[in-house]
DNA sequence: CCCTCATCTTGACCGAGTCCAGAAAACTGA
DNA sequence: TCAGTTTTCTGGACTCGGTCAAGATGAGGG
């Protein structure tokens, strides 16, 4: 099982505990990036039997604070996890089904990081969301 | 009482009627930029005596839906609300304590609003969240 | 193999925000 | 000015994402 001992590796590298919730959740932000909180539980339930809520929650935040994951939060939906960490990328949001997609940086690594006027902020990271409406709900709207 | 006859107007002219809770609501989001919803029921109550958390909340999302007030909500926080619309500027946001200063946009109008790869979608604004830390909380841990 | 501590389970809890139905107030036209 | 109509306000229950707490479990170092 390649995969697998590749998602351990990646646990132990961030010196975390590999367990089966772990591995679960984690292969499930993997292969279901955006996906919010419930997702993400069916998914690891799908692949271990029995997860409590709870331990999700957990693994979520210590993924994310080992920086194994990334949380999103795009106003008026729920939090969402990606695995896709360490390049600086943005995303796109659709404003009618809350759809999201990746986007790289269309400047440089620091994109906009240079605000005109910093308020003397020691500024590390500028999120970019781009508010719009994906090419299925457009379709919608335009037949409706 | 030019101020409130400025309010009041600014609501006719949304084609919204003018009530007290109204007029308060949206003094308080004056008064206070990148305020609570707490702080601004707090404000209009110190304004006018008493309103319910209920009106607050519905007179919010009227001014919202009348574009004469902004929503915004950064990640891991409540959602607050200012009164510079129209213009499209920006937000800086201290990861500790939390604070929200206004940040013109560097580039133009539309700052990055295009984007590398848009998979289709339709893009109508750019939102842009500077993270960092602001000077007194970079003071703070600096001494500590 | 054992011990220790991080991690998982269960279940209660919290707080932001919404929904609902009735009461009250603000515009409208005469 | 007054009745009619429509919108808004109140109060309270409710939903839902997420957190807290306490005890059981199991990973991994010695």
């Amino acid at each position: 099982m390649t995969e697998r001992g590749r998602i351990e590796a990646e646990l132990r590298a961030a010196r975390l505990r590999v367990t089966g919730p772990r591995v679960a959740v984690l292969r499930a932000v993997h292969a279901h990036p955006h996906a919010g909180t419930d997702a993400l539980i069916d998914a690891a339930r799908a692949d271990l039997g029995e997860v409590s809520k709870q331990a999700v929650y957990d693994v979520l935040r210590a993924l994310a604070d080992a920086g194994l994951v990334r949380r999103i939060e795009p106003s008026g939906s729920v939090a969402r996890y990606e695995s896709r960490v360490g390049d600086n990328h943005h995303h796109v949001v659709c404003r009618t089904c809350g759809a999201i997609e990746d986007v790289d940086c269309a400047v440089s690594h620091t994109p906009c990081l240079t605000a005109s006027e910093d308020h003397g902020y020691r500024i590390d990271e500028a999120e970019v969301v781009y508010w719009g409406t994906c090419p299925a709900c457009a379709a919608d709207s335009g037949a409706a």
